[in-house]
DNA sequence: GAAAGTAATGCAATCGATTGCAGAGGTTTC
DNA sequence: GAAACCTCTGCAATCGATTGCATTACTTTC
């Protein structure tokens, strides 16, 4: 008694509108090549049995997929899940889907990209983990033909891939050089965990900054968020039983200063008065933390947007150059409550005023 | 010059062996009807040649995509994107690609899952989003076959799925009454976007665990959120605008609590000692803001996984049960530094030691 | 008015894996 | 020793859309 309605087929179109299948196909794919009234009845006639174009008959035969792979390292971290939203939407309008492979690293990551692409599932790769073994995916093809492939926010140096990315070495030095132009000389930082290009990046920004004004990097003042909350709680608290500390902080991230944060304040230190902090991404949570948090806004929509587009773009072949490119976004100081003047300048400043 | 490497098929492995693809074929799905010595020759040939079955081919000829399809309202929400993370951990485990489909609601929801299904690429939805249109998907099958499809968090009353929740009432309810045992008698509450399933849910528990002991729910006390921390903020403006202020919230997620507790801090207003907050969903970042946010843990690691699995088992005619099964996972209230006994509580203690 | 060109359409091969059916060769059963 | 029954393997159809080539029926050109 139940009718199983299998699903339309593109020879149920045909049949409907009296034209054979190669017609259909056409008038779907190259309408121009069609008359007008075949194309006509043939519209009438997908109308008519609600017929969608089997995908993995399209990619049996074209050998495509119309879907991206996006690695990620955490999609928890809420860095990476603003850049998925805008991967989506971007993909989605191109008409590609988008598969997530989520903390995409580890020994056998290479094997299971290699895969996605060797079954065809996937056309392209958007990598947001410059921790993945990339040597397993280049025996897919001849060096001079890879696999289309865009890296994201890592580097991957001299690779022949585009790669998209915001140009944290520079971001770095910004957020310093705002702590030194409120007068602050003993700066520390707190960095991501090690091995990480990011952090290396960062910490040579916060380095370069320190050296141009003539400031010493204090070593025993260099931290380890590990971009975690907790690891940036932690580094909280051996800042806490310092004997001597600074007077302001960069860190690499805003999650790890957020759990600097909690952590000060869990040892009655206050910020900015005892110590001013510049944190970098500017995640939603920056503007709500007590104080709000100075910070490097990341153009996370942009970045995904044209990781997303750039990758599409080398898919079907429309890339711009041959030639792999380097596309660096710039991110800017948003500048709130956490970080202000260094209360060695009020002291001096009252210093210079008592002794008169 | 450049050897270009076809990807190999399957044709290529059975040339190898020297057997037929037929034999290939069964040897890697069911190597029980493979004799030994053959096997062994095509795994040899399979190392070789690193085959990698062709999905398309293998969709196309099963009718099935080992894909499913994840429909979120938004992923940036760190509550989402946690969930994200177990989905694809159980869904990779077993073999399944994730698809995700970000705010998927709006007019043409319905049409365009109904296409994922019709153009075979995916083989079940698991759907995060309540104001998703139904009605258009339903139209795939009959109406006692429908679609694998499994709804978690938002609840679609009366719908043949399964379903996976977190009993947001009760917990809801739980969260009221810590605030009710530490003294408070004046609560009021911060309420999700208005439509939202979960929002009824949660400010039913609340009106009950009021009315249970006798409190009146007084409607100027009732603040929208809708789940931002912006939208928080501005409750929390209005809050502060009170002229009579209740001594407690409870907020309907953190995020909410989160930009309330910012708003609170620009007007001077303590927490906990002059009004106690709890939230609800545990984010990570609830145990670093300041103070550290009493919540109701919600288990999303859990839910993912649940849900995912649940789907699964549908789609491979797994599932234990023909009914629609309904699982609800219970929430933990997790106490830390924003609750408190109501000020109320203290001045009367005064006022009734100092008379004396 | 013949040759050439063009537009619209159909035929049938193709993509790569799976699977129903059948056959070959061997073993068990009575 | 014939019938029945395995086990292992191959043949060829099949899934649904795309596309190179061929065909038909016009139109244009000189």
């Amino acid at each position: 008694m139940v009718l199983v309605k299998k699903t339309p087929t593109i020879q149920d179109v045909a049949r409907f509108s009296g034209v054979s299948t190669a017609t259909v196909s056409r008038a779907l794919s190259s309408p121009e090549r069609v008359s007008e009234s075949t194309r006509a009845r043939i519209s009438e006639a997908v109308q008519l049995t609600g017929y969608t174009p089997n995908q993995s008959a399209r990619s049996l035969r074209q050998k495509t997929a119309r879907t991206i792979l996006v690695a990620l390292p955490d999609i928890r971290n809420p860095f990476f899940s603003a850049i998925l939203d805008s991967i989506e939407r971007e993909a989605a309008a191109r008409g590609y889907g988008v598969l997530v492979a989520n903390r995409f690293s580890g020994g056998d990551s290479g094997r299971r990209m290699r895969d996605y692409f060797l079954s065809n599932r996937v056309d392209g790769l958007l990598l947001f983990d410059g921790s993945v073994d990339l040597e397993q995916l280049m025996l897919l093809t001849g060096d001079p033909a890879p696999v289309p492939l865009v890296v994201a926010c890592e580097e991957i140096p001299s690779a022949p891939f585009h790669t998209v990315r915001t140009d944290n070495c520079y971001a770095a030095e910004q957020a310093t050089r705002h702590l030194i132009g409120l007068g602050h000389t003993s700066i520390g930082h707190i960095a991501g965990p090690c091995g990480n290009v990011l952090t290396a990046e960062r910490a040579a920004g916060f380095r370069k900054a320190m050296g141009d004004a003539g400031l010493m990097v204090r070593e025993d003042w260099l931290f380890e968020g590990a971009f975690g909350m907790d690891q940036g709680h932690a580094a909280g608290q051996r800042f806490a039983a310092l004997r001597e500390r600074p007077t302001a902080m960069f860190s690499a991230n805003d999650e790890s200063a957020i759990g600097f944060l909690s952590a000060l304040n869990q040892h009655g230190i206050a910020c900015p008065r005892d110590v001013s902090l510049v944190g970098f991404d500017d995640l939603d949570i920056a503007a709500h933390v007590l104080p709000p948090l100075t910070t490097m806004r990341q153009p996370r929509e942009a970045l995904g947007r044209i990781a997303a587009g750039a990758l599409i773009d080398v898919i079907e072949g429309q890339s711009r150059s041959r030639l792999p490119m380097h596309m660096v976004l710039s991110s800017e100081l948003i500048v709130r409550g956490s970080t202000a003047c260094p209360p060695a300048h009020q002291s001096s400043a009252a210093a210079s005023v008592l002794p008169v």
